[in-house]
DNA sequence: CGATACCATGGTAACGATATCATAGCTTTA
DNA sequence: TAAAGCTATGATATCGTTACCATGGTATCG
């Protein structure tokens, strides 16, 4: 291993001018800097950045912390935020929590061990365990999708009350009066917001009384145990609302396996949509959330909050849904 | 920031015990080891990793460089690794590519200097470049999926030229004479092996001059692409074979959009299966690759390796391939 | 022309942990 | 009972870098 040491003495300088060169900190000549590049060259030096973050306390490193690593939504947003962290020079460590707030809590001491500058979170739980002990470490959080009630943060989402409340008001304007939300787990935030949104529209069309509410959790498995539930009723809805692309994907192939048709037999829409390169021929009518400006956007938040670029008191950014009509909501019913 | 001094100074006893407790090394007695374990939690002592291993000269870190993090075959990937690698107390980066040997070679510095242990790599080119790299700075590397000529590292792939030979058997069985294949990048082994697998099939039934190769790249896109040339010629293929994935997706929608049905217009047939929870109804016939196993298999040669308890010479791991016989590739043709 | 500012460089200590060696009491063994 | 081995603990040096302070030369300014 060359040390800067090595190059210090190959270039005929003290360490710490090798370590101006490299960092662009403080003075150098153009002939100093010339002579301990080419020392760095010809030794192919590699800095030690454990060495450095140690002295310096900053790892430029930050964490993004998410629930399903295999959910394209998430799998967006970590572009946005690796494009976002790399242009400001930092690096990012992915941990995924498995929607386990034990999970969760178990990464929070790796990446507090591991020095990172700040977490990026998407929370597995409405607990505030694990933000807090980030926060009791100097560690700065910026939630991400999901809030979590009484705590201090930045946060990055979409506002899912009203998404929902678009989508099954355009079921309800196709005639649809037994409409079943299929949602994610009931600590979740997004989870809640939805099935409030669904609440509302059916409130304002005066069908407050149809209401058919599922929780479960946001995966294909969950969402075809809930349609199964649902269906099974004596009058089944002739729509649903997922609340997330796995539990629509899991809903649907309940119908299919049921033998019924979307949209003729039953109607769907859901949160979420699947990334283009994944799908033939989109099919879904949903409300699509902007992940990759999300993470962009999050990690925005987090970098300038690290630098001292932010105020004070912590920013709530609502980034805005877009509702796509497709084949899977149908057309007019009855 | 409390530090294992004040650890030792509440515990009464020097730093040097307080390591010992927490890493289990050395001896400690009943009585001290349970002075520092409260000591820990009443301070709510963290552990300095950078510390540590700027020390001990590890720091229990894996990186896995892929080309392609959108990819649900390189997720699985992923997860294989992830799983295998926390199982012995590893933690991963994860580095993506996409599919650019600049990158890599980007990559390659930064991994360096956060002073992996060891890398799994899912090599963008054939160039050994970043291979050596790390070989000369004591990393040790395996190769996962695709390997690199000349070079000297473990490897855990699949035989492609089998799984491609019996792809494309199965579509001459099936009646076709005219199949073409649309690959990866030339200079990318598994793009090459599929295409010899095609060759030895179209070879053995005596098809050797109705070869249509086409070579791009493993995108959605570029099999899009791809498929309009080649049903763009006068004689147009009865059955396409894809090398993976995405250029299936980007086939099928070509062959869609031109009106033509699968399977019973073009028969496809195609590398790499999509994970069951993004799809709805399978219907591609795959040669699927046992991703899981691959990362898994790779990071326990890697650990071993790490560790000493892997051979001298260099291991090559091949896993079998599972033909899958869905929809896509029809029935009986002509 | 002395004060002030900027440029260029270096010495020393420290970041927070562990490797290595040392010490000393106690137990076992021949 | 002396040698050897185990248990329990600590002192010191060090990993590779940068923060901090210091030094001296040259340019600028009132």
């Amino acid at each position: 291993m060359t040390t800067i040491h090595d190059v210090a003495k190959r270039a005929g300088v003290a360490p710490i001018t090798v370590s101006r060169v490299i960092n662009n900190t403080g003075y150098a000549s153009q002939e100093t800097r010339e002579r301990v590049e080419t020392a760095i060259t010809e030794l192919g030096y590699i800095p030690n950045v454990l060495a450095r973050s140690l002295r310096s306390k900053r790892t430029n490193t930050l964490a993004l912390v998410m629930t399903d690593i295999t959910n394209p939504f998430f799998t967006v947003i970590a572009r946005g935020v690796e494009d976002t962290a790399s242009e400001s020079g930092y690096t990012v460590i992915y941990c995924n929590t498995d929607e386990s707030e034990t999970g969760e809590y178990k990464y929070a001491q790796i990446l507090a061990q591991k020095q990172v500058d700040g977490v990026i979170l998407v929370p597995a739980c409405s607990n505030s365990k694990t933000v807090e002990f980030f926060q009791s470490n100097n560690i700065p959080v910026v939630l991400i999708d999901r809030s979590i009630p009484d705590v201090e943060t930045d946060v990055v989402r979409c506002d899912s009350v009203s998404g929902a409340y678009q989508l099954v008001k355009l079921l309800i304007d196709l005639g649809h009066t037994r409409i079943a939300v299929l949602s994610g787990p009931r600590e979740i935030s997004t989870a809640e917001d939805r099935v409030t949104g669904y609440r509302l529209a059916l409130a304002e069309a005066g069908l407050a009384g149809n209401e058919l509410v599922y929780y479960g959790s946001f995966t294909q498995a969950k969402g075809y145990d809930l349609a199964v539930q649902v269906m099974a009723k004596t009058s089944p809805p002739t729509a649903l609302f997922c609340a997330n692309n796995f539990i629509s994907i899991g809903a649907l192939k309940l119908l299919r396996d049921s033998g019924l048709r979307v949209p003729e037999d039953v109607a769907l829409v859901g949160f979420d949509d699947l990334p283009v390169n994944m799908v033939i021929d989109p099919f879904f009518t949903v409300a699509a959330q902007p992940a990759y400006e999300m993470g962009q956007r999050g990690t925005e938040l987090l970098i300038e909050r690290l630098t001292g670029g932010a105020p004070d008191e912590c920013q709530e950014v609502i980034l805005p849904i877009e509702i796509i009509v497709r084949k899977s909501s149908g057309l007019a019913h009855f």
